[in-house]
DNA sequence: TCTATCATGTAACCAGTTACATGATTTT
DNA sequence: AAAATCATGTAACTGGTTACATGATAGA
């Protein structure tokens, strides 16, 4: 129960609503498919979404099969329980936007406990490496391999990278507006 | 160690760094100064990060008093490694930007399970909630009570919030081109 | 004075990460 | 044939969430 936690567990009902697999095919498959860009996920962390799967029946044990002397390999389908799970659980998130924390907003939240000089000198970097990741997610974003559908997330990613870099480059401007201020304060308590 | 992973341990350092607290003592500042919002954190967890940080070495305990029959309260201060630790982290977190999951990119990057028609649906109703979020946030963002430094998280997720809208009212617009071809899939295997 | 809420903390549970284990195949 | 990597999984540890506990004050 409470499986709608870790978004793991809904790629693998994805998945495994179109074939049935072993834990272990659906890893490597996730991994070639890209998907470890977009959900966050371990070898080991596979297992445990399958077995918490399993535990609230969305997936099924299919059979258990032993090829060579290689270890056993447990096969696992998606129940009815599960497809009804995978569209409502898609639904949810497509439906509503959850309030998110992005690393970056936590430290801008806090960011007055650095000196403005070397924030604006961290920025510089930052943007630096956002425009590089912004060349590279442009690239994949622009494909057309299989369908553009499935590279849609990509063009979510470029927007709010882009979004992100006027951010910062608005943000160093208006340190320099702000700067006396805030290097008052810093020298006040040093 | 490996203290570098909730951020929730930086927010602790960084109001340590003003004054030493109890920890209800934090959870009540934190949760007033509206860190919520850029934080995830609960009444527990604070404890638990609070007992990781005196195990880092980064917070020492101070004093421990009691108030009438009050439960005990035990005073944590910011020690020297604690300060060092606090202005790495966030410099890490300024300059460096790291690879994020957003949920809804996960879920898109599983959207063709469902069927077009309803994802059409969905993005609306998201597009309806994001523009309320908007709202509320542009209001925060636009504040000037302490100074517009201490907002400047908010302008941030402002930004990311446009961007997103201007996504979704695009990605509507592309199903529109692609239904044939997504709905033909959708039929064909159901 | 009863009830609700505040103040403060602990304990038990669940989720996630890391490290390890071991035979099979491929490369050098 | 030695070394590396693939295929497959388990076990141990660490982190995080939830539920509970209990006296204190404040409101009805």
């Amino acid at each position: 129960m409470s499986s709608r936690k870790n978004l793991l567990g809904l790629a693998v009902l994805a998945y495994l609503s179109q074939r049935p697999m072993h834990p272990y095919e659906l890893s490597k498959t996730l991994r070639e498919h890209g998907d470890d860009r977009s959900i966050k996920f371990t070898h080991g962390s596979v297992y445990m979404v399958v077995e918490q799967l399993l535990k609230a029946g969305l997936i099924a044990e299919q059979e258990t099969t032993r090829e060579g002397q290689r270890p056993e390999r447990t096969v696992y389908g998606i129940t009815p329980d599960g497809r009804a799970e995978l569209q409502a659980w898609l639904r949810d998130l497509v439906g509503v936007p959850r309030h998110e924390y992005p690393a970056f907003g936590s430290a801008l939240s806090l960011v007055s406990a650095l000196h403005p000089d070397v924030v604006v000198e961290l920025l510089r970097e930052r943007l630096e490496r956002l425009r590089e990741e912004r060349v590279t997610t442009a690239k994949l974003a622009e494909g057309t391999e299989p369908h553009p559908l499935f590279l849609v997330e990509e063009v979510y990613r470029l927007g709010l990278l882009d979004a992100e870099i006027a951010f910062v480059e608005r943000f160093i401007e208006r340190i320099a507006e702000w700067r006396p201020m805030w290097a008052g304060y810093h020298e006040q308590n040093s």
